[in-house]
DNA sequence: AATTAACTTAGAGTTAACTCTACAAAGGTA
DNA sequence: TACCTTTGTAGAGTTAACTCTAAGTTAATT
């Protein structure tokens, strides 16, 4: 199968205008065009977007994709740094889930605060309400 | 205790200009001057700061942490848009971890297959041989 | 007291990643 | 064939978030 830029795009969800800003990045060296000089897009093609999705999308900067893929048409050479590449992205990834996690921590203990300051319609009522069942606990133990 | 805007930006390992940046933004209507015009910061200035790198490093936008901020200095009138920014919040970081976790499998099986690539001396090779591979799995069972 | 380091404001410059404009050519539809 | 949509190139403009410069002031150190 092939698809025009305008296909892609839709199945993207970018403009053609990204596209074509990839393609002048150097990410798209491997897109073919037409007799007329109209892109075409083959299925090998979406699988190469769809790299460059998963590591766009986990915040690798276009340059650096073009790295990758400058590497992968240098050929078997360049397989070491490929593979580097991938590890590294893959440390990245997971530092940021870990970061990610410790945020949601601290956004659900204020979500906690927010909602007894909405019930008591006073952020001031429901912190001094929560000190003093702090208190209440410390001496008479949890629950 | 109290900092100067040199101390708080080590802290927060980023540059006084991009402080004073954020104080310009909007983002740091409570941090108090000293007669002289130095920014004097306290520990609760501190704490709103740490609130601040959560939702930036989040993926929240300097203006959506500015509107905040504005609710905030409202007072109670604006609880509940508070209480909605957070589980927006959220659910955008849930979402965006499980994101995360879908492209570290992507990357984590281009890593095995670039392992393998790195073995062989070859992509090619290495290819190939899983495929035999797989295809004798799939007529003798696997392991 | 002299020097050096950190601070001040105002404003210009940078970078990444788009995003849009203009206008010509190609392709699909009635 | 006429028309309308899509695509092409080249290049200008935008946005967010810094980042830096200049020129002067304040604070700390020797």
């Amino acid at each position: 199968m092939s698809y025009s830029i305008g296909q892609v795009a839709k199945m993207m969800g970018v403009t053609t205008h990204t596209l074509r800003y990839y393609e002048k990045e150097g990410l798209l060296p491997f897109v073919r065009k037409s007799g007329s000089g109209l892109r075409v897009f083959t299925d090998t093609d979406l699988g190469w977007l769809a790299m460059i999705e998963c590591l766009k999308e986990t915040g690798m900067p276009l340059k650096g994709i073009k790295q990758y893929i400058d590497w992968y048409q240098e050929g078997d050479a360049t397989l070491q740094q490929r593979l580097d590449m991938f590890l590294a992205q893959k440390q990245k990834v997971e530092e940021q889930i870990a970061l990610y996690r410790k945020h949601l921590d601290k956004i659900n203990y204020k979500i906690s605060l927010y909602e007894e300051a909405v019930r008591q319609g006073s952020w001031d009522k429901a912190m001094e309400a929560r000190k003093l069942n702090e208190e209440k606990e410390r001496r008479f133990g949890k629950k």
